[in-house]
DNA sequence: CCTGAAAACACATGTCA
DNA sequence: TGACATGTGTTTTCAGG
């Protein structure tokens, strides 16, 4: 991968609206010849999608937490992902080396949603949980351009 | 909010570059009108940006994972987010209630680099870490557009 | 990677309820 | 205030080279 196509995911991570117009402006390429390198990022797999950032806040969610989870019993711990992924407060899920079997990110109101989340994934998931409220998000998915080649 | 506005909230989070005519088609409304509806969206703070997903894996940095970072000194704690910030494999950092004082999401090429960055945290940044390695991401930033109004 | 032209779209303005 | 119609300028898209 080339600087010219460095500068086109940089350019679509901070405005994924950009017309091909200006990103060819931006990077010295005609419109075709930037569309055409987009569809190309896009058939290799570098650019997943496209998507709006909603803001949890202006939604009435006001408050994010980290939940680690771990399955009482560890036969049930793969169909924790599908549990959790039913809650609509889970905006994150990943599965973890260490002592929890997943973290997962969550988005809710404010503390009375949380606990009552909280007793969803002890009770329908089977999970013990253990929970880290956040207090600030500093920046997330900030992407990385800079890096290796492809 | 209504849910004509959910709705497009919905559909601007599944395809951040859908055009104002479909979205037009999709809610039952003019192309003028749904476009208006995007920009108060847009103004209200409900939309936040429009961003293109990358994938770390196509990027090179197939390796997340989470570290929790706690400054030695907690009067070096305000200077961290900048430390962490400076530092390119960093993706999202959070400031946490806890015992740490900061979460952050990393994506890096591989273990060693993974260790390289560990000890740049711990050299630069003065603060102990605690890591833990994500061996599967189910979802991520998955969108709540079913709650409250605004 | 470019040119060029047709089709689709964006967006401002004006109108109506 | 919210939806829509119309007109103008842009953008997209698909020939071609």
């Amino acid at each position: 991968m080339e600087s010219t196509d460095r500068q086109i995911l940089a350019l679509l991570s901070a405005d994924g609206r950009m017309s091909y117009t200006d990103i060819g402006k931006a990077t010295g390429l005609s419109t075709s010849a930037a569309q055409q390198r987009v569809r190309r990022l896009e058939q290799r797999g570098l650019i997943t999608g496209y998507h709006a950032s909603l803001s949890a806040e202006a939604l009435g969610h006001p408050l994010t937490a980290f939940v680690e989870t771990k399955a009482f019993d560890p036969a049930d711990d793969d169909k924790a992902a599908r549990l959790l992924e039913a809650m609509p407060e889970v905006v994150s899920c990943w599965s973890v080396a260490g002592d929890a079997s997943y973290v997962v990110l969550v988005q809710v109101a404010n503390t009375a949603e949380l606990d009552a989340l909280l007793s969803r994934i002890r009770g329908q998931a089977k999970m013990d949980t253990t929970t880290t409220v956040v207090l600030t998000t500093h920046f997330r998915d900030r992407t990385l351009v800079a890096p290796s080649d492809a």
